[in-house]
DNA sequence: GCGACAG
DNA sequence: ATCTTGTCGC
């Protein structure tokens, strides 16, 4: 697939705060009105610890089954440190790789990190749906900023995330009995969509299949290009080849 | 100035 | 995110 020219990626952590600045006026936080999502992809890159590379991947499922029809993996130096709100420009470069060998775009994009639940409301979300030009979300493990008050304990409660005066996105209960995912649009998509669409891809776990199957593709990329021949062979061996 | 801080 | 074994709970 092709992407949109936003802006060069060899920039410094002062260039890319201005960027963000600059980028957040061409968000659309309205979903297409008569979205029709079939194909619905989750996007994650994993990478190892004293060393820069990085692996990235897509895993296109469908909507209606959540069953995976898909997938693109790439591999590239991250070239840019982890900074508490420029996560995109860490991890949109390797996903940009493997968004160019996949041979569709997907209706939808789910991201593992914030959307506009971010301090210049441009998470790695909003970045990559105006990178990729695809309607975006962003499902994260935890808050960047904000805060929320407490939520039901039953699947579905939710809780405004609001900071500055502002609703920027929902916590939201996928599963009883376990923390809430934090929710907020991307690009091309409201809050109250981005909610119902996390709930409908997490019907059984606290994350949705998306991330949860672009995470384990990610890690099987990151191990096999590493060396262990580990983590699916012991599935199909067992133990056979151990004393 | 101090503490917080997606992945 | 990654480093890592066992362990508590449904």
């Amino acid at each position: 697939m092709d992407l949109k020219l936003l802006h060069d990626w060899n920039v410094t952590p002062q260039e890319a705060v201005a960027l963000q600045n600059s980028l957040r006026e061409r968000l659309v936080l309205r979903a297409p009105s008569g979205l029709r999502v079939s194909r619905v992809a989750g996007a994650d890159i994993s990478t190892e610890r004293g060393n820069d590379t990085g692996y990235g991947a897509f895993v296109v499922l469908d909507a209606e089954s959540l069953a995976p029809v898909s997938q693109q993996g790439a591999e590239a130096p991250l070239g840019f440190p982890y900074v508490p709100g420029l996560l995109s420009f860490r991890e949109l470069p390797v996903l940009a790789a493997a968004w160019m060998r996949l041979e569709s775009a997907p209706d939808l994009l789910v991201f593992d990190g914030q959307g506009t639940a971010h301090p210049r409301r441009m998470g790695i979300a909003c970045h990559g749906g105006l990178l990729f030009g695809v309607p975006s979300i962003g499902c994260a493990k935890s808050l960047l900023v904000g805060s929320h008050g407490p939520l039901g304990e039953e699947r579905g409660a939710t809780a405004e995330i609001r900071h500055r005066g502002e609703v920027i996105g929902m916590a939201v209960r996928t599963r009883r009995g376990v923390s809430p995912v934090y929710v907020s649009p991307g690009h091309l998509m409201d809050l109250p969509t981005a909610v119902e669409w996390v709930l409908r891809l997490s019907p059984r776990y606290r994350e949705p299949e998306t991330t949860r199957h672009a995470h384990r593709l990610v890690n099987v990329l990151r191990r096999q290009a590493h060396g262990g021949l580990q983590g699916d062979v012991c599935g199909q061996w067992g133990r056979a080849w151990s004393p």
